[in-house]
DNA sequence: ATATATATGTACCGAGCGGTACCGATATAG
DNA sequence: CTATATCGGTACCGCTCGGTACATATATAT
C-alpha cells in the first residue's frame, strides 16, 4: 500500500482542509464548545454540513482536531521555544511574558483555548472538558521535567520544589487567560508577569 | 401598604426559595451556565418548571440570583472579612489561603463560579458573561481600594501600585479556580499560595 | 359559602440542536 | 464510454432546548 498521498479516486475536495480547521478553531476559541452549534461552524467554515461530517467526524472530533492544531502552531511552538532556554529564570521569563503577549493578540481571540473551552459543561461535553484538563497538564508536566533538570544542573537550588514552581507558572498562566477574557489589556497582564517574577527571584531555593 | 411579610393570600409555595435556590446555584456551579438545562434544574431544586418561572422569572434571571447568592454567603463573606485585616500583607494571606480552601471545599463544585460559569459561550449567554465579569472586576476593584489605602497609610510604599498589586493577586485566584477544576488538591494550591505570598514579600516597595 | 389570589402538575409549543439519507456532480480506473 | 468512488447540496431525522397554556388544588378575605 501506498502513502497517503496517493493518486486519489473520486471527486476531489473543494476547499483546504487545514484552512477551514483554521475557521472552526477561531470560533471553537470564542464561543467555546457548547456555546458553538454546528450552524455556527458551517458558517465561518464554508463548508456545509455534510462536508463537515465527511472531513472531521463530528463535532467532538472537530474540536479536538482543533485543539491539536491550536496546540501545535499557535502556544506549543512557541512554549516549546522557551522550554529550551538555558536558565530556569530565562524559561519563566519567556513562558509568561510570551503568554501575557499571546492571550492579548488582536488578531485571535482573547485567552487560550485550553482554558475557554470547556471549563465546566454538561455531562455530554465531558469528554471535552477531560481533553482540555489533560492538555493543561500536559503543560505543567513538561515544565516540571524542565525545572528538575535545572534542579540536577544546579541551576535551582537543591531545596527548590520543581514541582509546585511549575504549578506556580501554570496557574499564574491560566489566571492570565481569564484576566484576559475579562478584557485586561497586554500591558495589564505585562505587569502581573512582573510581579509574578519577583515570586521567582526570591524563592529560586 | 404593609410589608412583604403581611399575610398572603392564595395558595402558599410548598417550597423554600432559598433551599432551592441553594440547589440551583449547586448545579450551575458544576455544570455551567450553558452546561445547565432546564431538566436538571427542576430535577436538583425538586419542583417543577411553572413554578420555577413563577418563583424565578427564568433560566438567566436564576442564574443572576444564584450568583448573587454565591457571593453573598460564600466567598463574598470571606473575603469582605480579609480585607478588613490591618495590613495588606495579611489581607493578602488570607484571601490567598481561604481562596485555596473554599476552592477545593469537598462539599462544593470545584473552583469558583464566577470562574467556571461562562468564560466564553454562545451568543445567546453573552449577558451572563458580562455578568460574571463584572462579579470579578468587582472584587478587584475592592481589593484595589484596599492597597491604595494600605499606600495612604504608609503600609505599602509610595512607589507600589495598588492596581498591578490587585490583579496580580486576583489572576493568581483565578488561576487556582483553573487547577481546583483540573484536579489540584487543597495542599496543591497552598503550595501555590506560598510561591504566589514569595511575590509580595519582595515587591511592598 | 363565595370570590379572589396564588401554587402545582400535565401536557404542550416553536425553535434549534447534532447528525444523516439521498441524489446529482465530478473526479479517476479500466 | 462505463464503472467506481468521493464530494457537495437539499432536505430531513429524532431529540432536547427554554418557555408556557390551562386546568386543578389550596390558601385568605368577606
Amino acid at each position: 500500500m501506498i502513502g497517503r498521498e496517493a493518486v486519489q479516486k473520486g471527486r476531489p475536495r473543494e476547499f483546504d482542509k487545514e484552512q477551514v480547521l483554521d475557521k472552526a478553531l477561531h470560533v471553537f476559541w470564542k464561543r467555546g464548545y457548547e456555546g458553538t452549534s454546528l450552524s455556527d461552524l458551517t458558517e465561518a467554515m464554508g463548508i456545509n454540513r455534510p462536508s463537515l461530517y465527511a472531513a472531521f467526524g463530528n463535532k467532538e472530533e472537530l474540536f479536538k482536531l482543533a485543539l491539536d492544531r491550536y496546540v501545535e502552531k499557535g502556544p506549543g511552538s512557541v512554549h516549546r521555544a522557551s522550554l529550551q532556554l538555558p536558565t530556569a529564570r530565562a524559561v519563566v521569563e519567556s513562558l509568561l511574558t510570551s503568554s501575557a503577549t499571546m492571550l492579548t493578540d488582536p488578531s485571535t481571540p482573547p485567552g487560550c483555548l485550553a482554558v475557554q473551552g470547556a471549563l465546566s459543561c454538561g455531562e455530554a461535553s465531558e469528554s471535552i472538558k477531560q481533553a482540555l484538563c489533560e492538555r493543561r497538564s500536559l503543560g505543567e508536566q513538561q515544565l516540571r521535567q524542565r525545572f528538575e533538570r535545572a534542579k540536577n544542573e544546579g541551576d535551582l537550588g537543591p531545596d527548590s520544589d520543581p514541582a509546585s514552581l511549575a504549578r506556580y507558572v501554570m496557574t499564574v498562566m491560566q489566571g492570565m487567560s481569564v484576566q484576559a477574557s475579562g478584557g485586561a489589556t497586554r500591558a495589564d497582564l505585562l505587569a502581573v508577569v512582573d510581579m509574578a517574577l519577583k515570586a521567582w527571584s526570591s524563592s529560586k531555593g
